[in-house]
RNA sequence: GGAGAGAUGCUCGAGUGGUUGAAGAGGCACGCCUGGAAAGUGUGUAUACUUGUCAAAGAGUAUCCAGGGUUCGAAUCCCUGUCUCUCCGCCA
């Protein structure tokens, strides 16, 4: 959520970081703005009626305890008048934050000055790459030819158990999972990310707190019984950890990591796009998460990119990083940078890790602060990394390491799998 | 699922209708003391919104789990909900 004082102070900017992340309602800000006005204006008016009537209170108080009976009576009797409009200007009042409130998450981050513009991901721009891409002979395999060829996973019987799009691993395939998660909550830990295990459903605040609501509400399973929503990333639990918090500045940055898995509703998608692991509805993830200081938070991010990067790098794949730009980048974000591993067998290049900084977005919202040096308290901020989404990264494995002897396995993941070739 | 107890500031803890935003203690910060430290001692130590200002100081409102109610006035009384703890039952 952005600061209604930046609104205020400073509406062009804000209208210009609309139009760059491709926002449609910009008169949504003029009215926000003349909410905010009135708003103001009513509270005036409803403060200056509550201390009438509190210091009243107090007079009757004291009347009382010196026992002249008929003038507090007289006074209850004028303070009675007052209640009547106090209690309408409230309702009205707090009818009113609610409206504004209401719009005002509905506007997304501004972007950073970096971002580029552009509408679609063909605008989105290569910061840079690296890797090898494998020389595979005509009988190379896509996944979802090699995973039946091993045995490692079925679509068919996840659409038999819960429905399409829930992939059942198993053998060699549900191990190879469990090492890749082991590996990266590991590597993960040893950079100092604090690991956690998080609950799988959140409940509203906590999914409004990362922006999740009410922008994409139709994304995540919503499970209405008992009012939580399963969680489509480790971001939303893991960064509510510090929702309502004041954190030592001494204890910034704050660095987390989880593994969960990930629930998406993803609608709309059909095709080859959306083959085997390409997408699917519940897959695994291990997130990083870090609450910063504010003037710290876009070093940070160089630092997330680089750390997911010798990650990417150790699996020995080729990688691409992508800068996006407004129009492509998420709602809450002010950056993003996403990771693309190229898929030799189906030639084409897949997301497998997106990193960005909110910035005070998703902070101002959930009221994560620090007390700095001078004993103020401030927004910190936030950023988030996926290292990494399982699903597209095995794809990737599985079909960049493809022999005719069978997968190998890159030399990093050994020790976690236990083994050097699927076969 | 059944029975009971409870929820107050960074922490512990007092407080059953009227200068209580909240005693007291601890912690923490800063100062004094000290050659330095400990001890001692003094001061300070919530959050949000509004107002004010170049900035501040200052002022107002709200907040003692949450939401409603009673009252001129509620941390304190009433109702509802949530959570925690104890005992019993059930259970991975």
């Amino acid at each position: 959520m952005l600061p209604i004082q930046l609104l205020r102070t400073n509406k062009e900017l804000v209208l210009a970081g609309l139009k760059k992340k491709n926002f449609k309602d910009l008169e949504l800000v003029d009215k926000i703005i003349d909410i905010d006005e009135r708003r103001r204006a009513l509270q005036v008016e409803n403060d200056t009626l509550a201390a009438s009537v509190n210091s009243a209170s107090k007079q009757i108080g004291q009347l009382m305890a010196k026992g002249e009976k008929d003038k507090a009576e007289e006074m209850k009797a004028e303070v009675a008048k007052n209640k009547g409009r106090a209690a309408e200007i409230a309702t009205q009042l707090s009818a009113m934050e609610n409206e504004q409130f209401d719009m005002l998450v509905m506007l997304p981050n501004m972007p950073h000055s970096s971002v580029p513009d552009g509408k679609t991901p063909e605008e989105n721009v290569v910061v840079r790459s690296g890797g090898t891409r494998p020389a595979l002979n005509a009988q190379k395999l896509p996944h979802w030819e090699l995973t039946e060829k091993y045995g490692l996973m079925s679509l068919e019987l996840g659409t038999k158990i819960t429905g399409a799009g829930f992939p059942v691993f198993m053998g060699q395939g549900a191990r190879l999972q469990r090492a890749l998660i082991n590996y990266f909550l590991s590597y993960n830990t040893h950079a100092g990310y604090k690991e956690y295990c998080p609950p799988f459903m959140v409940n509203e605040d906590s999914a409004y707190g990362t922006g999740q609501l009410p922008d994409k509400e139709g994304q995540m399973y919503h499970v209405t019984a008992d009012g939580f929503y399963l969680i489509p990333t480790a971001e939303v639990p893991v960064t509510n950890i510090y929702r309502d918090t004041i954190i030592k500045e001494s204890d910034l940055p704050v660095k987390m990591t989880a593994y969960s898995p990930c629930f998406r509703r993803e609608a709309g998608s059909y095709g080859k796009d959306v083959r085997g692991l390409n997408r699917v509805h519940q897959f695994d993830k291990v997130e990083v998460v870090q609450l910063v200081h504010p003037e710290k938070s876009y070093e940070v991010l160089e630092e997330m990119v680089g750390h997911v990067e010798k990650l990417v790098q150790s699996l020995e794949l080729e990688y691409r990083i992508l800068r996006l730009c407004g129009g492509d980048m998420s709602f809450a974000s002010a950056l993003t940078y996403d990771f693309e591993i190229y898929s030799a067998a189906q030639e084409r290049w897949l997301e497998v890790s997106s990193v960005s900084n909110f910035e005070t977005f998703q902070t101002n919202r959930m009221k994560a602060r620090f007390k700095d040096s001078n004993g103020k308290t401030q927004l910190v901020h936030s950023l988030n990394g996926s290292s990494l989404a399982l699903p597209r990264i095995m794809a990737c494995l599985l079909e960049n390491h493809q022999t005719p002897e069978g997968v190998v396995i890159p030399e990093a993941l050994v020790p976690f799998f236990g083994k050097k070739m699927i076969n």
